[in-house]
DNA sequence: AATTATACCGTGCTCGTGCACAAAATAAAA
DNA sequence: TTTTATTTTGTGCACGAGCACGGTATAATT
């Protein structure tokens, strides 16, 4: 390993100076800023964080911007589990952690989250944003994070922003890997109805597009895309289950299927229903282990915060390069493999 | 964060006494021993690992036991590559790795290894262990490890043993998963042949068990084991196929499903079978994506390396308590998800 | 030429732990 | 009591990077 030492000794100055060419402190003249990068250059120098870490008494912050962890059926206590694991192992670096909570339901609480973050911003050496909210808000925010602040979007990104990098999924993928499942439960022929739940996100938008797509060819399997548009919840299932006497499979592109397993349950119905849904929320997990839903495909929640932690510390503390885009794999859960998750 | 100069102070004693009972260097009297421990209780004291690791110039050494890697397909290049990621990440707390690698199929080999490592002892200071031969060379052996050093099996593991963890797989569950996809691909009936072609492995036979008595209760299927024994490969497959006009579906409970895929395509076989077998070798992987195999079950083996070397790190550097078992989840790869893995 | 200002560079301390060695305290032998 | 041996305790340096401060050389000003 080569320290300062070693490369002042090579470029014949002091410690001192390498230090603040390093640093870019300023006070070195240009033949020695020169004679230093050229060593620097030579011998590849990656600072020793150990010894760094020791000696700075400065703490590293990063905010976490994410939706309330009870939200989306307490989805977002998934990521914050992965965050709360990095945050433990980078303690030693002094990394600490703070949480920005705001209902994605609501323009007025996302304003107020993010006008904390703004006026936190001194202290903050980093932001990890799921950007689960609404198109709109998302892009004018997302605008006003200050340069020297980098970030990192997990779940879903803002295109065109300039963040360090982007942990998520491949729904495009995911949705053609559930319409592959779907085809095996039901035998390959029947009615299938996709339930959309939620409101615009081009996450899901990708989902419902490839899983369609993927049957177009197929003249024995019949698609239906059915939204919660100014009807209840109950009337729309009724309605799914009375208009087509030969469905035999749900697609629900988001982390609601298990509300759709409760209803199934609670009316007592005896059709032979399959069911495929996304995401580890403690109902769908209950669901999926007593066998009302068939699959569910996950998108790794806990991987994404830990990840986007450590991208953080990557680039912050480590300067390392870290990769624009980390798509993680698609999990399939099933009955039998839900166990140790 | 409570450092030995302040425990020192509480204690009324220097530095140095501290270090030496923490250490339990000897030269101290009792009652100097009893204040210091008293004071260290009081403030749960926990050494810093960054000043630690920092001064201390000796290295950590860990040895990994394994196949050789072209062995099983290639298998055994994926818990390396883990192996990898985690020395490059424990690299600044000067921790190796030396890998010996054994013909799993030579007990020559094996022993070689084995002796190997014994003479190393002096510098190893953990070792992970793969016992991937047969069962009576592995329980021979793994007695014979000296008591100081620690070590961790990962893949399989030797019961009664006293190794400090186990990560590894539920092959019971993966057998019904696999199962379980099965029925779907057949659509419910027909017969399938379960192909084993690796000598004695109780995780293969309980993959097998829990596989078939998953359709123990089913009349429209038909399960039958097939077993390389005194025939060749080509003359088995031959025999699989003629035998069964019925045959719908494969089950290979190793890595070795690629070959029958590779069968398939040699011999222009066209009927439609098929096929579910383990673990993303490069030949499996190349028939997932062209569609001959249909599923894959991975146990994931580079995180089984990196958490096997994590393991260690953590019981010997950090000295945390390391849970006795680490079942990973087991991952169903299919042509649509193995992208990004 | 003497003084002051500025640019540049080197030294020394810090962080917390490990370890060698010196120093002191106690015990044993003379 | 003095000397020697042994046990027990304290001190100082090392690790590598960050950073403050002080020093030197050169340029600018009087």
């Amino acid at each position: 390993m080569v320290t300062i030492k070693e490369i002042a000794e090579l470029a014949n100055v002091s410690r001192g100076t390498v230090d603040r060419v390093i640093h870019e402190r300023g006070n070195y003249s240009e033949t020695t800023e020169k004679r230093v990068r050229d060593v620097l250059k030579k011998v590849d120098y990656k600072p020793n964080i150990i010894a760094r870490s020791l000696v700075s008494k400065k703490a590293i912050t990063f905010g976490v911007f994410l939706p309330e962890p009870h939200q989306d059926e307490k989805y977002w206590e998934l990521p914050e589990q992965g965050i709360k694991k990095a945050e433990k192992e980078l303690g030693i670096y002094k990394v600490k952690i703070v949480y920005f909570h705001c209902n994605k339901n609501s323009k007025v609480s996302f304003k107020k989250c993010f006008d904390k973050i703004l006026k936190k911003k001194s202290k903050l050496d980093g932001l990890l944003i799921a950007p689960a909210m609404s198109e709109f808000t998302k892009k004018e925010f997302i605008k006003k994070i200050p340069n020297e602040i980098p970030y990192v979007f997990f779940d879903s990104y803002v295109p065109n922003s300039k963040c360090i990098s982007y942990i998520g999924q491949n729904s495009v993928q995911s949705g053609s890997l559930a319409a592959k499942l779907m085809r095996l439960l039901i035998c390959g022929k029947g009615t299938v109805g996709i339930i959309r739940m939620v409101p615009k996100d081009y996450h899901i938008d990708d989902r419902i597009k490839s899983f369609s797509a993927s049957f177009k060819k197929n003249k024995k399997i019949k698609i239906k895309i059915y939204e919660i548009n100014g009807t209840t919840f109950n009337k729309l299932l009724k309605n799914v289950f009375d208009e087509n006497p030969d469905l035999k499979g749900i697609f629900v592109p988001s982390a609601g299927a298990g509300r759709i397993a409760e209803y199934i349950k609670s009316k007592k119905i005896k059709r032979n229903v399959h069911i495929i849904g996304y995401d580890l929320t403690t109902r769908n997990k209950s669901f999926l282990s007593k066998g009302t839903i068939d699959f569910l495909l996950s998108q790794r929640p806990e991987v994404q915060g830990y990840e986007g932690i450590m991208t953080l510390f990557r680039h912050v503390v480590l300067k390392e390069k870290v990769k624009k885009e980390q798509i993680l794999p698609i999990d399939i859960l099933t009955k039998e493999n839900l166990k140790n998750y």
